[in-house]
DNA sequence: GGATAGATTTCACTATGCGAAATCATGTGC
DNA sequence: GCACATGATTTCGCATAGTGAAATCTATCC
């Protein structure tokens, strides 16, 4: 459209609806109370009318609301997707530096999961500067009874929901040393929660070994699941301690209370 | 453009691309890991060059981040957003429910306000229902000096604060009740704090009076004040006890806790 | 080096978003 | 009750911002 207007010259997304949606929430951001349209559209330097329009939108999308008298406040989707990026961002942030102390402390791939139906996908790496080393992709996943930490989750669901996974999946060899028949699976995740942490003998993939631990937030939940992988004969089981001390410093700044 | 895409035809805000951009933050958030273009782009229903356009658009306001691996998550602004409208929802939503209880208790107006520089801003009431009452809009303001709730926050702030406020507003009167005398508004401001509660007896507008309490945070800080408005031959002082009862409890749930 | 898949950019085209103007709604003063 | 002022909402002709097919680029795998 044919128009030089005050807006902000240093914002230029390449479509101008968005900036001058975010711009609009910007605005209404800068008001503890609720604003008027006239005050928006002075702030930002639109029409009138493409203000309440644009505005109109927002509601509809439930990122801005109206009250009674016409004045505009954020939305509570905001306050949703918001929340949403703040659980998510707070494992992998505080997670991060541990898990770079861990992998130079042990010199090998330190992993962050997170549960996903009946996958662990992994969302953070911490990997050593050698030449051979486990090597997994953000983002990818494995099936829960191949790996440590998908065993502890597993494990913290209870018997029947593991029941219902070996149901669901029919517990696919990935190895010869996979666990396949259900009464050892149940077993190895007992056995593993009981003690708070997990071994994946090459179950996942030969020569692969690992160890995980759980994380667990402020409401006890497993939130994730953190392990280092290493080729089998390097894995040594000493590395336990330190792991397991990580995993519960990581689940205490959650807010992970321990039953005492 | 000439489409009939495979996006969700109950949502058809007014704008297209705000629409598209709001399914495109809900496939991001649907997602625990960062997400690839090619699958946004299935999920939205959009084509590929249009969702990677309005993604660029979105990074560029934060309100998406895109990794090495160009898979996309969502971006800092939604929490700064969130957060902020966490912040003003909190003490609203909180009041609302006490605010009836009182308004129903006493017969008379409650209101909540805020305090923005030298004013405070009314952003809540509870109107009773009967013809004479007071009558407070929502986003109109009042000076600090001739409110219960402004000498409060007055009297938080420290004499010096009550000083510069003096010299910057030079204490106009409202009626012949208004303190205008720098002593003696820093008297009846150390008073009131002291006392936990503030009376107006008639220093906005002859014959109304109010009771005033002040709401904390969970910072010790004042997050916004309370009052009762009455014409003042009905207003009673043995209110005062549940309306301070009632901004401690607020406070309490805003995780104020007074020293003991 | 070639094949493949996904990401990014280009560009002709037009439907979407724009803003001036008209209309509506509300509040205030007399 | 009416007139006026102000702010919100809607309309509609217009043109450009956004679109999507196609081209190009990049990364990975064999």
């Amino acid at each position: 459209m044919h128009q030089d207007t005050p807006e902000d010259s240093t914002r230029h997304s390449g479509i101008q609806v968005i900036d001058r949606a975010a711009a609009l929430l910007d605005a209404i951001a800068r008001y503890p109370e609720p604003v008027s349209l006239k005050i928006l559209a002075a702030e930002t330097g639109l029409n009138v009318s493409t203000a309440h329009r644009i505005l109109a939108a927002l509601i509809q999308n439930q990122f801005v609301e109206k009250d009674a008298a016409s004045h505009y406040r954020l939305g509570r989707r905001l306050l949703q997707l918001g929340v949403r990026l703040h659980g998510n961002i707070d494992v992998r942030a505080l997670a991060r530096p541990i898990m770079e102390s861990l992998r130079d402390h042990f010199g090998e791939t330190i992993n962050l999961t997170i549960r996903e139906g009946d996958s662990v996908v992994y969302i953070e790496k911490a990997t050593p500067n050698r030449m051979i080393h486990v090597q997994q992709l953000i983002g990818s996943r494995a099936p829960l009874h191949v790996t440590a930490v998908g065993k502890l989750m597993l494990g913290a669901s209870g018997e029947d929901a593991i029941r219902a996974y070996a149901q669901r999946t029919n517990l696919p060899a990935y190895t010869r040393n996979t666990f396949t028949a259900l009464p050892d699976l149940i077993a190895a995740c007992r056995e593993s929660l009981a003690r708070g942490y997990a071994l994946d003998d090459e179950e996942a993939e030969i020569d692969v070994g690992c160890i995980g631990v759980l994380i667990r937030d402020s409401t006890g939940n497993v939130s994730a699941g953190l392990s280092v992988s290493a080729p089998i004969a390097r894995r040594r089981l000493e590395w336990i301690e330190a792991l397991t001390e990580a995993g519960r410093s990581l689940s205490a700044q959650l807010g992970y209370r321990a039953n005492a």
